[in-house]
DNA sequence: TGTACATCAGTGAACGCGCGTTCACTGATGTAC
DNA sequence: TGTACATCAGTGAACGCGCGTTCACTGATGTAC
């Protein structure tokens, strides 16, 4: 039994309402499922989920949008380490948009949350979360284009044209997100087929990239 | 002055209530503006801005959401028109994609009001809206795909890789549509800068679909 | 270590508001004769 | 053509509901001495 602040089984004020706050935060996620996007939930209906009174969101979040943001620093977080786990495949060249392609999707199953919140606010959130989110996502692109550098994919391409491929892969692969999770999960042959037609969507971006030339 | 139904200034019944319908759409169209989504809207809002009140909604339709499908059935139709008008241009073969990123662009800003709710709704819509998006969108990549084939474009391909190459296109092109509508009205050379980028998009995949080839 | 006081996360009740939907209605359009 | 009746698009009032936000509060955690 430790001296300062830690009567037996009781918690800091600090580490409760830390909690308190995952508490609402994961309200938020868990109430966006299937069919309800974020901007449609209520800051009443966050509270109930997360067991807490309605006033007592304020102690965490000055709004829903407030919370919105945040949500989406996590989602941020989320598609960095997804690039980081692509990134430490090795790279077999030719395999490689298979390789990626499952990743992903396997990822995306392994955050719903996380990627519905960014495929619904996308185009329907408040102008603050879309700005933000597109910030994200420019981000997220410019860390891809600069693995292509580092990977030397697609060498003869200058970091501008690199940049631009990297956006059109981010662009489809989010797009995709809505679709991978529309799965029923007792339909593995429909998974299949949507992760063959993401394979091929991605081998034609990258052909594409290969006959691009730059014109400088 | 006719015999039957047309006493002077005043419509037919029918014609009324069909007036009454219109008014209802574009209210609808009206407040899908910039900041605000089709699923956002309210019943009486909608009511309210068509100088109607709340109850008559129910004279057209049952819901909020036989209205935006409605709205959706128009918005079809203006893809339509859309792909009818690139077709109509001559085909340069080389400019093609300049040429139609700009047709493109005017067109959504003719029609904002349908693109963004195509947008919007699109990912964060009520699952048969969604749905409906969605068969709407393929019908759409499928007359270009089939345009494709009339016109000879692509004419390595087999008619399931134009329908995928069409696809890709249709979904750049509804992605780009939102931020289209975000450059500033008095920013054109910001909307060069977008065009330029879209028309770059355009030749990778372009390019990618030259360079691909069919395992049969 | 013990006591008296301060802090502040969470409570519970209340508010005014816009919502979707219902009801009985009104009065112009339309029809039968 | 004129009259009596039917239809039905739109009205106006009312309902119960969940909402965001406010307020004064409680009581456990934390601090000063």
């Amino acid at each position: 039994m430790r001296r300062r602040h830690s009567r037996r089984h009781s918690l800091t004020r600090e580490e409760h309402k830390l909690r308190t706050r995952r508490a609402l935060v994961d309200a938020a996620l868990a109430l966006v499922s299937k069919d309800r996007s974020f901007t449609s939930l209520s800051l009443r209906e966050v509270a109930r989920h997360a067991g807490v009174v309605p006033n007592a969101f304020y102690r965490h979040f000055s709004d829903m949008e407030a919370l919105g943001l945040a949500l989406l620093e996590e989602g941020g977080l989320t598609l960095r380490r997804l690039l980081h786990q692509v990134r430490e495949t090795g790279l077999p060249a030719s395999e490689i948009a298979r390789r990626s392609v499952a990743i992903y999707v396997q990822y995306v199953r392994a955050h719903p949350l996380h990627f519905l919140f960014i495929a619904r606010e996308r185009a329907g959130g408040s102008p603050a979360i879309r700005e933000a989110l597109r910030r994200e996502v420019g981000h997220f692109a410019a860390e891809m284009a600069a693995d292509f550098g580092a990977l030397n994919v697609l060498p003869h391409l200058g970091s501008a044209s690199r940049l631009m491929i990297a956006e059109i892969i981010v662009q489809m692969m989010l797009d995709a997100a809505a679709d991978i999770l529309d799965v029923p999960a007792g339909r593995p042959e429909l998974e299949g087929e949507l992760v063959e037609r993401l394979v091929r969507y991605l081998v034609v971006v990258l052909l594409g990239a290969q006959a691009w030339r730059d014109q400088r």
